[in-house]
RNA sequence: GCGUCGGUGGUAGAGCGGUCAAUUACAACAGACUGUAAAUCUGUCGCCUUCGGGCUACGUAGGUUCAAAUCCUACCCGACGCACCA
């Protein structure tokens, strides 16, 4: 029993981590003493989905509940209001308390397929404004205090603003410092987050020390990105979101580019590791196709929040969409009247924003009515009936009445 | 408050009276090629069009001009420097 629970330790600390402070015996010798930690991610509620990347910290922290310790997902409601400053679009709106609501109830509802959010051990969920939002001038002042300006210009972004001579404002000066103070609020043993967050993170294991005298551990998770070290979801487009149709998560997956597969394996499926490096040799020995590593990848991931029969589903349709170039199952149902104008169809059932757009597309030989076996060449076609394919991934069929 | 510089398309960032719907890069979209991709090459990339052109856009509002993203005035916003205050 306790060699099982030494293992399990070690690959919970080991898979997908990237650093741990002060370091991982300390954190292993806490848990092989029997004791029950308290540990937290913190989330910034600012949109309505969470994606991929929220999910890698998140499987570990299920990691740890399944360990038996308390686990707690922080909103960052209040701090979501600042932004973080390496967030360019840092002065985004603020989230009114309905829409955070709103929010955590997706969050929930998607994290749901990791976490569990019921029974003995229920993971809990927390809001920073509960704290923060009572914090009066004198607060803040002595909460500041414990930091001195120098460290935070440790941190390289503030470092580089300085030296371009760019603006640092002093609420972006704040902003590890309130979520620093989440721990201390807390009262957590230990954080978990994106590497990404590792300043904001060890501000708060500084300032644990200063103030409770307490030595906060910190586990950063690596972040998915392909094998020249490019971060995956600058782009959005492809990341994946948990909320996402089996359909479109496989879709997405299967669009990533292939450096991101062992990264992939690693931080968002179960596949053990020593399966892992088996791929890892598969894809240096270039004898198999990475495409059906990638599929074998998107299926595992699908399954995750789908489940396996779902996943199947998504992969079957894959393969008649794109490689027998078949159409997928579900497409637009569009119906209009007879003699409409193609332009205007797409139109109004939003597959063009423009006629302009139309046009081009037109004029570059993208749309094709698969029925017919005819490419649209005229720019005043008529709507005919049948599946008609726009590039090589949207689909609608058009029904004439 | 004074002064300096600046506010341009999804982003970065040119242009500084006509040749500007605006160079270029990135992103995006389509085509070719492939192994779903990536890379590469080609094309497109404000809206409308009877394909001639029309309309709306370079912080906001006016003005000067035959003509303004470009010049002038006022205003708004931002950065930086100086002063004031402390």
């Amino acid at each position: 029993m306790e060699t099982n629970n030494n293992i399990k330790n070690n690959e919970l600390l080991t898979r997908g981590i990237a650093a741990t402070y002060p370091s991982k015996d300390f954190i292993l010798s806490k848990m092989n003493k029997g004791e029950k930690l308290t540990i937290y991610l913190g989330i910034d509620p600012t949109g309505p989905t969470l994606h991929l990347g929220h999910a890698i910290p998140i499987k570990i922290l299920r990691d740890f509940q399944k360990a038996g310790h308390k686990v707690i997902l922080l909103m960052g409601d209040f701090t979501a209001m600042i932004g973080d400053p390496t967030d360019k679009a840092a002065v985004r709106k603020q989230l009114t308390h309905k829409e955070v609501m709103v929010n955590l109830k997706n969050y929930k509802k998607q994290a749901s397929a990791l976490l569990s959010f019921s029974g003995k051990n229920a993971a809990v969920i927390k809001f920073n404004s509960k704290w923060l939002s009572k914090m009066n001038f004198e607060d803040v002042l002595s909460l500041a205090s414990q930091m001195t300006v120098q460290q935070m210009l440790e941190r390289d972004m503030f470092d580089k603003r300085i030296k371009e001579g760019k603006p640092i404002y002093i609420n972006e000066f704040m902003y590890p410092l309130m979520q620093a103070y989440d721990s201390v609020a807390m009262n957590v043993d230990g954080e978990i987050g994106g590497n990404d967050q590792t300043f904001n993170m060890l501000c708060g294991r500084d300032l644990m020390k200063t103030m409770k005298n307490k030595e906060k551990f910190v586990v950063t998770v690596k972040l998915l990105e392909d094998n020249t070290g490019k971060k995956m979801g600058k782009t959005e487009g492809n990341m994946a979101a948990l909320s996402d149709s089996e359909f479109e998560m496989y879709g997405k997956i299967m669009s990533w580019t292939d450096g991101l597969i062992v990264s992939g394996f690693e931080l968002c499926t179960n596949v053990p590791m020593s399966e892992i490096e088996n791929i890892k040799k598969d894809i240096l020995s270039e004898k198999v196709n990475p495409r059906d590593l990638k599929m074998r990848l998107a299926r595992e991931i699908v399954s995750i929040y789908h489940g396996e029969k779902k996943s199947k589903q998504a992969e079957e349709n894959f393969i008649n969409t794109f490689q027998k170039n078949e159409i997928p199952d579900d497409i637009e149902n569009i119906t209009v009247g007879i003699k409409e104008l193609l332009v205007d169809t797409f139109l109004t059932n939003k597959i063009v924003s423009s006629k302009g757009e139309f046009r081009r597309l037109v004029d570059g030989g993208a749309i094709t009515n698969l029925d017919l076996d005819k490419k649209i060449t005229s720019h005043t076609e008529v709507s005919e009936a049948g599946v008609y394919r726009i590039g090589k991934k949207r689909f609608c069929k058009i029904n004439i009445i």
